[in-house]
DNA sequence: CAAGTAATATTACCATAGTAGTATTACTAA
DNA sequence: TTAGTAATACTACTATGGTAATATTACTTG
């Protein structure tokens, strides 16, 4: 069984592995009730999409009364951590403390936020 | 000043940002020169791209002797920026915790890494 | 049985990043 | 003066994510 080495979800598709971890499995209407926030992509675009990811082997499906119901292959910490891989090389120059420094300056992290960061990294350190 | 415009850059887009930050300034010769590591895109490829860049804005050039120099028109802490809220909110829920989790995590951080870390926070958090 | 309905299947299009061959232009050197 | 050279300009094609209309299929119900 072969792991993709990168991982590439767009916006849609973010959205609807989302909806499935979210849920443990999920239809086209589920996500398309859940797909609430912003734009409301037809059904049809989601189905497509949902298709193209199980073709990317990011979902699976059974089909329940004729419906698909799909549950996802790969897992929300897979994806993170290929992402956040993929923009740490790219943008960052491999050096988590920069990409660290950057979160911190430039988007508003709240002191419970800072505690919480703080708390990890110890943990970490020992 | 500047709205906070969504950045879309690709892997060869940041490559060739990253040579004109580094550089201060860079043609395309020195870009397909700098841009030695895997695959080596041709020379026109990079051409294309350096204009398709200077037609989003992201550069400028002036022209010595024929040869176009580009200079960078967003600076590289625009693009962190940019880039690193875009994951946080569509990956992490808008979470640093939760993204400094996964890295410090599935990556390997240094001790080294983790103390300067840690100082990042220290100073933010006074 | 036939019409409506709810689901998937098919098809097609747009935008953008990446790729690069070929054409053009303008200078340089024999 | 002309062949070569070094640069940009033009053109075109691929892949992928997103978008969605239209077609088909299979079940439900009057």
């Amino acid at each position: 069984m072969k792991k993709p080495l990168e991982i590439r979800l767009g916006r849609l598709g973010l959205q609807i592995m989302n909806v499935v971890w979210d849920n443990g499995k999920a239809t086209v209407y589920d996500v398309k009730e859940t797909i609430s926030q912003g734009r409301k992509p037809a059904y049809t675009t989601i189905l497509t999409m949902m298709r193209k990811l199980e073709a990317k082997g990011y979902l699976e499906h059974d089909v329940d009364d004729r419906t698909y119901v799909y549950r996802a292959v790969i897992s929300r910490q897979e994806v993170r951590h290929s992402l956040l891989s993929d923009l740490l090389e790219r943008v960052f120059d491999g050096s988590p403390s920069l990409l660290v420094n950057s979160l911190v300056e430039q988007h508003k992290v709240t002191e419970e936020e800072l505690r919480e960061i703080r708390k990890t990294i110890d943990k970490r350190r020992k």
